[in-house]
RNA sequence: UCCGCAGUAGCUCAAUGGUAGAGCAUUCGGCUGUUAACCGAAGGGUUGUAAGUUCGAGUCUUACCUGCGGAGCCA
């Protein structure tokens, strides 16, 4: 390898006339006999390189017959305009080194099935549509901690071992903690954000989270990234504002800053633009019902919303629908009772358009101990292992509100992708935890 | 866990119960502007596993294995 500076494909647009030397691997390429054309990337783009064998010394035309698809190699050349490519620019190859040659790599131009495809995640990572859904959700990932840190949250990292289950113990995922002790990977920071919340004020959580259900959907993930914000003081009306904000401040900076990737993805971006321009409707359980009535969806009283229910209910809107005041019976036992109507909870579930699903899912929370304790007890869940989360509630109680966010979700409505598998860099899945 | 679908070359797929095929990938040859380049040639198979029906099974039957889609639950 050469030891003077190295160029990134990203930044060849601004260099035209200079030689550059570029570091990468090759991602496809094609012979016309005399003139080679070789799509280099690097992770930061694709360039094509054209090595002409009347233009360049005899080994630097035989180096270059060695390549194959994902070999690695070391080019130089002059960055010259090209408007017929991708970014407007190509390198005039002077000079080529092959760090190492590529023997049967086995994704092909061509299309491939998902469970050879998912077998291959580790490589599959190098094809041009994950890596631009990787930089989407990194993308979003930065700008979840910008939008609370510009807020004057703080962030407090929950734990992910925990002794007891925060909403039933069924589908927790168990592990020996201590030779007769058991520990629980955590389904949530919520309990933990509470506490912290009555510290800091203005608090949220961002990490993996654990679900041991045996879901075998597009919509599911055994381990998967939730953003958690917890807000003292704050009330239904403040959280909806809230999500709002928060989901229409993540959109546009991934129309912003990502248009490439959106393009790469074939994304069509008219809902993403509605969610930043539009106010997102808002519809209470008791309402959706009738909608759904409507649309030969029979749902009753006190049935939740499964998948069709939730499109159904989309249908029409090109903005993300936020839905509250779900029945108590079916919702989790800490959720704040509406006043005005005590047979539902002060929840909100937020479902993106085009069928995408639930994005977020969060409540006002019950502040009041005894009311607390008492859902405690319906639930059957073990009054002695959340006493410190009553505590919250027994020394200077506090209306508060949270939500949680999955992060594949959201990137995955961003990209346009309907299976979350392709969202997380190593999906765990039932029945699927290679590689 | 339940319901449905599928397993044939490295990959994606064909093949009326009657000789196992193509494209891509690989190797070799040709081509000076290609855009999933193109043209020619070669190698590559215990048809998921086991049993059964039949003169004859990739094809029909049964069981099992693996994967995919969906449901319940949720982000």
């Amino acid at each position: 390898m050469s030891t003077g500076p190295v160029a990134s494909v990203s930044g060849l647009r601004s260099r035209i006339g200079e030689t550059v030397t570029l570091r990468g691997w090759l991602y496809n390429r094609r012979d016309s006999g005399k003139i080679r054309f070789l799509v280099f990337r690097d992770g930061s783009g694709y360039v094509q390189c054209v090595v002409v064998k009347k233009e360049v010394p005899e080994e630097v035309w035989t180096e270059s017959d060695r390549l194959t698809q994902e070999s690695s190699f070391e080019v130089t050349g002059v960055v010259r305009e090209a408007p017929r490519q991708e970014g407007g620019v190509e390198v005039g190859v002077t000079g080529l080194t092959v760090l190492s040659v590529c023997h049967d790599w086995p994704i092909t131009p061509k299309e491939h099935g998902v469970d050879f495809l998912m077998s291959q995640r580790h490589l599959w990572l190098r094809s041009a549509k994950q890596v631009a859904i990787l930089r989407v959700r990194s993308e979003v990932e930065s700008a979840i901690h910008d939008f609370y840190h510009s807020r004057g949250y703080t962030r407090v990292d929950s734990p992910i071992l925990t002794p007891n289950a925060c909403e039933g113990t069924s589908n927790l995922f168990e592990t020996q903690y201590t030779e007769e002790e058991k520990a629980y990977l955590s389904q949530s920071g919520q309990l933990y954000l509470e506490p912290a919340a009555a510290a800091l004020g203005k608090v949220y959580c961002f990490g993996p989270t654990f679900r041991a259900e045996k879901s075998k959907t597009r919509r599911h993930l055994r381990e998967f990234w939730m953003v958690e914000p917890e807000v003292a003081f704050l009330e239904i009306d403040g959280l909806k504002a809230l999500a709002e904000e928060f989901v229409k401040e993540l959109t546009a900076r991934v129309l912003d800053r990502r248009k490439e990737d959106l393009k790469r993805l074939e994304r069509d971006t008219t809902t993403l633009e509605a969610t930043v321009a539009k106010p997102f409707p808002r519809i209470d359980y008791r309402e959706a019902i009738e909608i759904l009535a409507t649309k030969g969806f029979p749902v009753k009283f006190g049935d939740d919303l499964g998948g069709d229910e939730e499109t159904a209910l989309t249908e029409g809107f090109d903005t993300p629908v936020m839905v509250t005041r779900y029945p108590a019976a079916i919702k989790s036992f800490y959720m704040q009772p509406d006043p005005e109507d005590p047979e539902v909870v002060l929840g909100l579930d937020m479902l993106a358009p085009e069928g995408y699903g639930e994005i977020i899912g969060g409540s006002q929370r019950i502040h009041d101990h005894d009311l607390l304790l008492s859902r405690i007890r319906q639930h059957e869940l073990p009054v002695e292992a959340f006493q410190w989360y009553l505590d919250v509630r027994k020394y200077g109680s506090f209306p508060h509100s949270g939500f949680g966010m999955g992060l594949e979700r959201f990137t995955a409505w961003m990209c346009g992708v309907p299976h979350l598998r392709e969202c997380i860099p190593y999906p765990r899945m039932l029945y699927r935890i290679y590689p």
